[in-house]
DNA sequence: CTGAAAGCGCTAACAG
DNA sequence: CTGTTAGCGCTTTCAG
């Protein structure tokens, strides 16, 4: 093992020397900062993260708190996690995981100094973990939006904007019946926040172009089509199907496609835009940017951490995918 | 920030007392344990990480290096990593989430010391990865079994044993012809490991047996009925098909329910079993154990950090899915 | 059964 | 522009 003191007295300097080279935060001559490099090269030196953690209080890593839960689409919560490691590993940071539905966890990573700051996925509506994540001594970011988050940092798709963009669209088309086939029944029950908002911002949208609009959870997979036929069985003048749930999108759409038994129904898609763009049958997709989500939180949390970001959320605005991409 | 020698001060001993109780390094009387934790309690005292590290050369982190790769089957990622996860923190360990395609990233969190040891997924038949693990001074597992992993820690689930079993099967039940539709294209054009090792067994078993036995890539999604189309127009006799593609799974399945164009064709899946079980059409599973694999992985890794446990391979038998679960 | 004290490798005052 | 040195909080000898 190689440690600072090594790289000192083969650079003919003193350790602080090696540090200030490493840190930046004073001015070192070019003639020494390139001794001092040399010399890390020369015995492949990397600095100690447990003792670089224990002087500067700090570590360099992130904790992250995602969800393993029924019904979460693993694709989003995979680009979500991408994202947010990309964005870390370019900011010099690490990601330490935490295990999901566990309050206490997150506590523990905080207390023992091992990361920085957290960033916690699937937040429901009147989230528990709120609470205790505010009384917490480091930085936290919530990727969703919790009603209660005022002194929190948050990030997230403005999904009530895109329920509202989609009936916008919907109305624009002629379209005069609607419905909103969402999350799966274990996270809408769950009050997950974005199931929650859009369906707010869809309904009131839709009411307000004049729509007859319903919203209904959808399972994943197979089992969707018998929602498409309730919806059709109750609703025979509906045209058009909002459709917020990626794993079960296929299906819909090949129930629907050509079908003899239902007038021609339009599929718009909320959804990660690689996921839905090539369905067929799929006619507009609103694209759920989850790498970028990711991203910002991480960023946001970094902010955070270097206190030049205070609570408030920041929401990513809706927009339509292009379907040339 | 409290810390030990706060709690020493509290429990009215010296701070090595405190540090041996917590460790349990070496005997304390009664009395003096109690006096000790009620003063941690009492000070919801939690042992700074860092130093600790640095003390003791160790970190009680597991790096995990996890693929986000075209192709590859998120759930069962994910259902590796909670498994690994979970193993990880009934043993007081975290896990850090280093960067996938990156063996820089894994050498660089080793030689940080940020880590005790490393478990690494979606390894490939010939991994560039594997010789640069090898040189590591730390231990490493493999998820996966490579050609060259000789010097390495590997556990798997036994593919190979997995196809002749599927083959056996087919063979038992009469069929005369039959296919395997495997993992997408990009992920046969890496050659992982194992969808290399699953064929290898399916083919050669079904000679064994006597079987006509072709074996093909599969894209996931919708795309997945072409290929049963080229199969079915290529090999009109073909019978069963073994398919190990999950996210091709429903489409396969909904492709052949009651299709007039071709006789009755048998599905038998290898998949993790809650992803198969109920999909309409299929027969047959053989459970690829996601979760118990990440685990065993985890497992093996802290063993081999704790010395217990030297290079070689550990395969999961395969197993057909009980119906009922 | 318990204490005292020497590090672990690094950062960041403080002192030129 | 550079060096000296006092910690950071813990583990683990060494000494009772």
């Amino acid at each position: 093992m190689t440690t600072i003191a090594d790289v000192a007295q083969a650079a003919g300097v003193s350790i602080s020397t090696v540090s200030y080279v490493m840190s930046g935060k004073r001015t070192i001559s070019q003639e020494t900062r390139e001794r001092v490099e040399r010399a890390m090269a020369d015995l492949s030196y990397s600095p100690q993260a447990s003792a670089r953690s224990l002087a500067s209080r700090s570590t360099s890593v992130l904790g992250l708190q995602a969800p393993i839960r029924a019904g979460v689409d693993v694709h989003v919560v995979m680009q979500i996690v991408a994202g947010a490691l990309k964005e870390a590993r370019a900011h010099h940071h690490d990601i330490l995981l935490l295990t999901s539905d566990d309050a206490a966890g997150v506590e523990r990573a905080a207390r023992a100094g091992m990361v920085d700051g957290v960033l916690i996925l699937d937040v429901e509506t009147s989230d528990p973990r709120v609470g205790a994540l505010a009384e917490l001594s480091i930085p936290a970011v919530l990727i969703g939006l919790p009603d209660a988050a005022d002194d929190l940092v948050c990030v997230d798709f403005d999904f009530e904007a895109a329920g509202r963009l989609a009936a916008q669209r919907l109305a624009e088309r002629g379209h005069q019946s609607v419905a909103l086939l969402g999350a799966p029944p274990q996270v809408q029950a769950r009050h997950t926040s974005y199931s929650d908002r859009l369906m707010r911002g869809f309904l009131a949208a839709s009411e307000a172009a004049g729509l007859t609009a319903r919203a209904l959870p959808c399972p994943s997979g197979p089992g969707a089509t018998e929602v498409v036929d309730a919806v059709l069985a109750e609703s025979p003048d509906t045209t058009a199907l909002f459709v917020h749930n990626e794993a079960a999108l296929p299906f819909i759409a090949a129930r629907l496609m050509g079908a003899a038994d239902t007038g021609p129904v339009e599929i718009l898609a909320l959804s990660p835009a690689e996921l839905a763009l090539h369905v067929p049958g799929v006619s507009d997709v609103i694209d759920l940017p989850a790498e970028t989500l990711g991203a910002r939180g991480a960023r946001a949390l970094l902010d955070a951490i270097g206190g030049t970001r205070g609570p408030g959320a920041e929401l990513i605005a809706p927009r339509f995918a292009d379907p040339t991409g």
